[in-house]
DNA sequence: TGGACGTATCGCCATATTCCGATATAATTG
DNA sequence: CAATTATATCGGAATATGGCGATACGTCCA
């Protein structure tokens, strides 16, 4: 029993709890199905409060405040055009993001069994 | 020219809204500090409840329910040995994502300004 | 200038989440 | 068997979040 106790693996370079913390926030900004929606869309062009409301079947005026939060988080820009807002991505990584969430939970159809077993 | 009114730019496959919700959930579960830590740390190897709550300074009994809740979206496994639970990544897309995480929010030292500009 | 339209903000309520002490269960040791 | 260690579960209080109607603001058009 010299070292029963086994040693904690590797060391390694943890991030900060911080900026954990950090990104904590912006991932849980995702985490909405509205806003994911929101997000996918993007990912492929350039749309307009209204267009993303209507794609998520919510009143505008809720798409407005997704969109206000997920901004906040540095996820998007904006851009006005006359009385229309455009909405683009800004963060990059939302792609690869948004990739991994269709590899899992796939298209409309094959929900692959959901949550798996 | 032709069409003054943009179309809804090009038609896409929206990922349905269930799926998303279900996405949504995972994201959820994954966004908090302590949670992320955990992620962390079981991407380079496998610890036990004990070990993973003290690395993110909680009582253990938070951390098992951390754990809990993770492993019942499908993100860990668990390996029981003698009174240790060992957990493990079961969720392969989750490097990916923390891959993600740590060029955004980075190391510890240099946050690149937060969330950026 | 008045009205319609698109977007943004506010306040309220219902619900969900987080944290934590207390306690329960399971396995090891003497 | 009793004590100790490692995990897990329970219940409740404080807080955060989501949805939504009402409403305000800015822009365009007749």
């Amino acid at each position: 029993m010299v070292d029963t106790k086994r040693k904690p693996a590797r060391p390694q370079k943890l991030t900060s709890l911080e900026s954990l913390s950090q990104a904590a926030e912006c991932l849980k900004t995702l985490a909405h199905p509205h806003r994911l929606r929101i997000v996918q869309m993007l990912l492929s062009g350039r749309y307009t409060v209204g267009e993303l409301a209507e794609a998520c079947e919510i009143p505008s005026h809720m798409a407005s405040e997704h969109l206000r939060l997920m901004q906040r988080c540095g996820l998007f820009d904006v851009e006005k055009e006359g009385r229309c807002v455009y909405y683009t991505i800004a963060e990059p990584h939302l792609a690869n993001i948004m990739a991994c969430i269709e590899a899992r939970f796939g298209g409309p159809k094959s929900p692959r069994t959901g949550v798996s077993a």
